[in-house]
DNA sequence: TTTATAGTTTTATGATTATCAAACAATACT
DNA sequence: AGTATTGTTTGATAATCATAAAACTATAAA
């Protein structure tokens, strides 16, 4: 762990919170930490029911908070769960929701 | 657990994460359950520094979303977190704070 | 090369939010 | 009665947020 960290865990755990307190995004991780794997955002969308551009803007504010992966492969984008990040910030909040 | 919730567990999941995601909101939760007892709004407002009006704001947004108790003795208030109703919905968040 | 698909960014908009000063209400103290 | 204390409410303000249409980028397919 490091000493200097500009953004201490607390602001951290403060963010991950902020993620799973809009719908949309709370069933993004929902849906993604359920089935396990990488999803492509088309796959996403037709599970979670928000326009497109709302869906990226969303995606963009988990990948910013660092609790998702995201690989790209040709024109799709396939998006993950940073299991690890949050299961060592938050141990056993994952199973909660 | 009844059928008729016009409040879904996920709902009020949803609003115990924006408790959480405010800094105010998250000290005042995590000082009253380290604490482990019920604290005087002033007592709580020499601990977490902010305004008392938004104070009371924020003790208005925890109380309404049922996540604390309130005590009125004489011109003091004593507020309390609500533990159970917390662990039974979310089992484990709290020693995560 | 044209067209379709996948996703992002921009822009605009309305809604929600956090903050604090000021006024207020209620109780306790002198 | 007057004053101090504890906390709430109101009102104003600035900031952030969620949403969606439209324009855009990049890749794949025809």
């Amino acid at each position: 762990m490091d000493i200097k960290q500009l953004n201490t865990d607390t602001e951290i755990k403060q963010r991950v919170f902020f993620a799973l307190s809009d719908p949309g995004r709370y069933k993004i991780i929902s849906m993604l930490y359920h089935v396990g794997h990488e999803m492509g955002c088309n796959e996403l969308n037709q599970h979670v029911e928000i326009d497109k551009s709302t869906m990226s803007y969303h995606l963009r504010t988990l990948r910013e908070i660092g609790i998702t992966n995201t690989r790209t492969q040709g024109r799709q984008k396939y998006v993950s769960l940073n299991k690890e990040k949050i299961e060592t910030l938050l141990p056993g909040l994952l199973k909660l929701l």
